[in-house]
Formats: structure tokens, C-alpha cells, sequence
DNA sequence: GCCAACGTTGGC
DNA sequence: GCCAACGTTGGC
């Protein structure tokens, strides 16, 4: 079992909206760090769903439904997971939060700003996940 | 709205 | 293969 996080900006794909969807084709990377980090998600990995922008906050939990496969809308090679609803948090963990916190110094989210798909031990996911319940 | 970080493109 | 120019992301 392994655990990532994802970023979406909320105009763009929110929670609220994925909530009411129940599963989506995540799509749009186009970065070949986050590609590679989208291509090692396995069916059933948990993902942490971080809403960037206005928000700047860790909203739920995805669960990956299907690993990556070829982006169906374009010819280019670049790939898609699908993620289903896991669960949402009782609370937002907001990025000043995780910055404070000395044991999620190290994440990406932290220190490559921009990466929008990227990997998390699994202690870190599960910090997180505590600190939003 | 600004700017830092950093990825990509294209000329050489 | 290097690097300048440029574009994008995302926090502030």
C-alpha cells in the first residue's frame, strides 16, 4: 500500500464535486516528476486530496480505483488514474498547519511547491489523516 | 498583483 | 549539452 497527494486548484476540480461524483479520471498532469509519481499509484493506494489557491488545505481522501493509464483524450503519452471517494476530513488540515509541524518538513507539498502529485510515507499520511480527524 | 521557484523551449 | 528566455504554479 503506498500514499500520495494530489493537488487541485478548487475553481478548477473541488471536493464538493468530486464528492458528488463519487469517482473521477484525474487528468491534466503535465509534469513529468508528478507523471512518474501518478504512473506508481496501484488500485486501492490512499491518496490525500489538497485543495491549492484559496483554500490551501487538505480536504479528504481519495482511493485510487484504477492505476495510471493512457490519457484517453489526447494523443501525447501522458497518463490518468481513476480515484474514488475514501473519505472526507472532519476538519482541514491547512498548509500553515503542516508547516509547523516538524515531522512533515520533508514533504514535497513543503519543499517543491509546485509538484502536484506526489508521494507520502505512510507516517506522514498518517499524521495528516490524524490531525484532520 | 507580485514574485520565487522551477520546468520547458529553443538557439547556439 | 548548455543556458537564456519564457511560461506556469502557487503562496503571500
Amino acid at each position: 500500500m503506498n500514499y500520495f497527494l494530489v493537488k487541485s486548484e478548487p475553481e478548477t476540480y473541488s471536493w464538493t464535486q468530486f464528492a458528488k461524483d463519487g469517482k473521477t479520471m484525474w487528468e491534466g498532469v503535465r509534469n513529468y516528476a508528478a507523471r512518474k509519481n501518478l504512473r506508481a499509484m496501484q488500485e486501492g493506494d490512499l491518496v490525500l486530496f489538497y485543495h491549492s489557491g484559496e483554500d490551501k488545505a487538505v480536504v479528504g481522501i481519495a482511493k485510487v480505483a484504477k492505476a495510471a493509464y493512457q490519457d484517453p483524450t489526447i494523443q501525447e503519452d501522458w497518463s490518468v488514474v481513476d480515484l474514488s471517494i475514501h473519505q472526507p476530513l472532519q476538519k482541514p488540515v491547512t498548509l500553515a498547519q503542516i508547516k509547523v509541524e516538524k515531522k512533515l518538513q520533508n514533504i514535497y507539498l513543503i519543499r517543491q511547491g509546485r509538484l502536484s502529485v506526489m508521494p507520502l510515507e505512510k507516517a506522514e499520511f498518517e499524521l495528516i489523516v490524524k490531525m484532520g480527524s
